[in-house]
DNA sequence: ACGCTCATGTTAACAGCATAAACATTCTGA
DNA sequence: TCAGAATGTTTATGCTGTTAACATGAGCGT
């Protein structure tokens, strides 16, 4: 019920579901933050956000925020569990698209490294801040559920000719070599290039031909 | 008068780059700002250095690092060039001991993961850096050349039964591989488990005897 | 329609940060 | 010895996140 879990979202204000244009001071707030402060952090490098200067870009003073927020680190999860959403719908959608199973691992893949370089900043602050989650919790929060899922959606590509470790093994390799890849690409070490990336995602024993 | 001559300390520090390391009114400033700083680092998850909380420590002004660094960015450069060199003896190390060149490999990559997870702040701060330099340029920094020398390390590691763009992406391969895992587990995606590492790190195929 | 109350927003203030300018001290080379 | 370079300090500026006190206005009960 509460605005966190959906994607850019505009409703669930005291106003809008009852009445027209009409608002509180602002109209609300929260999703405005949220919606700018994504804006603000697309185009970095890495995640900068000032809680003055989106105040500022909101046409409302610098402590007003923290009637939404309790903190800026609150902000920022906010933040993260809307890029994760984001980053959600984009693996799901390469995963749908495909046509068997060893295709479908190579390009859900290959679009994790693609989502990553197209929205550096998103990721960085995705694993910044689950970092400060705990996944094992009895009650996770909304932000370590949606992680878990796509850590699930990983775990499914993998062939089920594997079995046990040898599964969690090969999850786990894909996981990070995509991961790893992404983030030296961001960091600047290796040069973007999509066919290499996908001939790199390729080079796994699960993504290759011979064990299809 | 309370300049106790060269006891201050300072052992090793490669760094110590450029002067004639006299002591003036502190003795090194410059090292022990490096010292201090790495030792500060060192015991964080993620690297956040403060000028002054530094300068307090070293028992000097808040300004004093500025006659020896133009500024933090500078200083955190310095500190990541230190930690770049002590994760290429750690790689160097491994990859000595090791009896055959697909051993030689997994051990290089295991070590990579274990250095990284024993000295998180450094691994981030080595990344942070290295990726405002460019790699490319005429006149590498020092960052740059030890970066550059980290990276023939990786590729020397491939099987030379493969040549051209194989090896480019098995290299790549190997290094996303144990970087991204390095890094979720540093982000607490992953429980550190040396078995765990070490098998997924074989699980490649260059690492993985039916290749030797 | 009146007034109470709470959610929301504002202003002022504090401590911490990186950094710059002006000043003081101490070392070094001619 | 003496000038100037090297080093450190003081003071000040403008940024930051955050708190406390105050102001406003919407919605509800009467």
């Amino acid at each position: 019920m509460s605005v966190k879990g959906n994607s850019v979202n505009i409703k669930d204000s005291p106003e809008v579901s009852g009445k027209g244009s009409g608002a509180y001071h602002h109209g609300d707030l929260r999703a405005a933050a949220i919606a700018a402060g994504m804006k603000r952090i697309e185009d970095m490098a890495h995640p900068d956000l000032g809680l003055r200067a989106l105040a500022r870009e909101l046409g409302v003073s610098a402590t007003a925020l923290y009637r939404h927020f309790p903190n800026k680190d609150a902000l920022l999860d906010a933040l993260a569990l809307e890029a994760l959403n984001r980053l959600g719908i984009s693996q799901a959608t390469a995963a749908q698209a495909a046509s068997d199973v060893r295709e479908g691992f190579v390009d859900v893949g290959v679009t994790y490294v693609k989502w990553s370089v197209e929205n550096p900043a998103l990721v960085r602050l995705i694993y910044d801040r689950v970092g400060k989650v705990d996944l094992e919790a009895d009650d996770p929060s909304e932000m370590g559920e949606a992680f878990l899922q796509l850590r699930k959606g990983i775990t499914a590509l993998m062939p089920d000719n594997m079995s046990g470790e040898q599964r969690t093994i090969a999850a786990l390799h894909a996981w990070s070599l995509v991961h790893g890849l992404a983030m030296l690409i961001l960091d600047g070490q290796v040069e973007y290039d999509p066919d290499m990336v996908r001939k790199v995602v390729q080079s796994t024993e699960f993504g290759s031909k011979k064990s299809g």
